[in-house]
DNA sequence: ATTTCTTTTAATGACTTCTTAATAATTGCC
DNA sequence: GGCAATTATTAAGAAGTCATTAAAAGAAAT
């Protein structure tokens, strides 16, 4: 994992970039097209993604919708474009945010350096026994790893982020298969049952995770 | 009930917010006409609306002043008008926030958020034992919980929310069982029993919720 | 390639909620 | 009181939802 994945059609731009972020200390990789960008995310994904729109080929909405249905990666936009439209789309599509060229390397190195923080800052929820590791998603129980799968450790995620308040079984769905998957929703209470095997004291009569019947599930009472 | 019902005429930008607030996670129905607004918040109802002052035909205020008149549902104001006759209008009018466009999303879905959070820590209804959580959808008596199903819970807070008044029978029936529900009248007093049997001293003379005879019922004296 | 782990599917059973329908009780009115 | 309309009560069962399980399919790791 590298930190960050620039991508930018422009050769020269594109090294003296990865220059200068290497020079600030970051891992940097790079690609000239929205296809390689995608195959590098793929293969060895960034903590970060910094996108061109205008790319040849495959833009970079495109690429940035990809990742985001992948992963929760945060994307700054690079753009000429400077319509309020495109910002909007960018937003939509999940970029975390948008910059303007000509930029000014300073604020792009700022926004770099605030969300590298903000993230790490926001990495760990506590709940009662368990440590939640957003980035490495791991899971401990009173100090003790407790193994969860990818679903489960979404599922638990956004549960917890909700707390006391019921989550339909919809937005768990849409949110963790996408709201396209052609999954059965069936699917969903059986890793609830794993989850609840896991955490629950009593797995019988879950305490942590309630079932709101015909909504959704609520974590907590 | 629909999480956010948007009130804009612009199609466009109306589908674009439509689509990021879903993106959000949050349910979201829209309108692009005041009446169509109203109709569609009396049918389903909205934990909070964003409205566009500018519309045609019925303009912003109406639509505010109409929904303020049934519920305290928030609101949030958007307009181009950057006067400050409108701002003072739209707080006059009970909006809760107001945002000049072009709008900075990020702030707007700031804002959102700390509404529904804000409400969320208000979303407590206390009415002599009882206390109902609007959100989680529970209800506890003397701090116990006091498990009920949906249609009971539903049947609770609209006779609450509208206490001391009788509530009739239609009305409890069209917003809860749908006015296009093909079920019999008479599952609502079953549902009534259910209730009072849950929540009375007495059931056999109730005291919460009085039958007004021919009408409907009515919470408390 | 084999093994292991995760995810999905499918089938079953249990459970909750909702509805219906029949009967009893109550109310308003003559 | 007696009658009609309305509401209450009850129990049965229909409908819907969820839990559980096992097994198959798919991924990832060794």
């Amino acid at each position: 994992m590298v930190d960050i994945l620039l991508v930018e059609d422009n050769t020269e731009l594109c090294g003296l970039l990865c220059e200068l972020l290497r020079a600030e200390g970051y891992t940097v990789s790079s690609a000239e097209t929205g296809e390689k960008a995608l195959s590098l995310y793929e293969k060895y994904g960034a903590r970060l993604v910094l996108l061109d729109i205008n790319l040849p080929g495959m833009d970079g909405f495109t690429v940035c919708k990809a990742i985001r249905e992948k992963e929760n990666t945060p994307i700054i936009i690079l753009t000429a474009r400077a319509e309020r439209e495109d910002k909007l789309n960018g937003i939509l599509l999940g970029a975390d945010d948008y910059i303007e060229k000509p930029y000014d390397i300073d604020i792009l190195l700022a926004k770099i350096k605030g969300i590298f923080q903000r993230r790490l800052a926001r990495d760990i929820i506590t709940e009662g026994d368990l440590v939640l590791d957003l980035n490495a998603e791991t899971v401990t129980k009173n100090g003790e790893a407790l193994p969860v799968s990818m679903k489960e450790f979404a599922l638990l995620r956004m549960l917890i982020e909700n707390k006391g308040q019921t989550v339909a079984k919809e937005q768990l769905f849409n949110r963790i298969w996408g709201s396209d998957s052609e999954s059965e929703p069936q699917t969903l209470t059986v890793h609830i049952k794993w989850l609840r095997e896991k955490i629950e004291a009593d797995p019988r009569s879950p305490q942590l995770i309630q079932t709101v019947w015909g909504k959704g599930y609520r974590w907590g009472g």
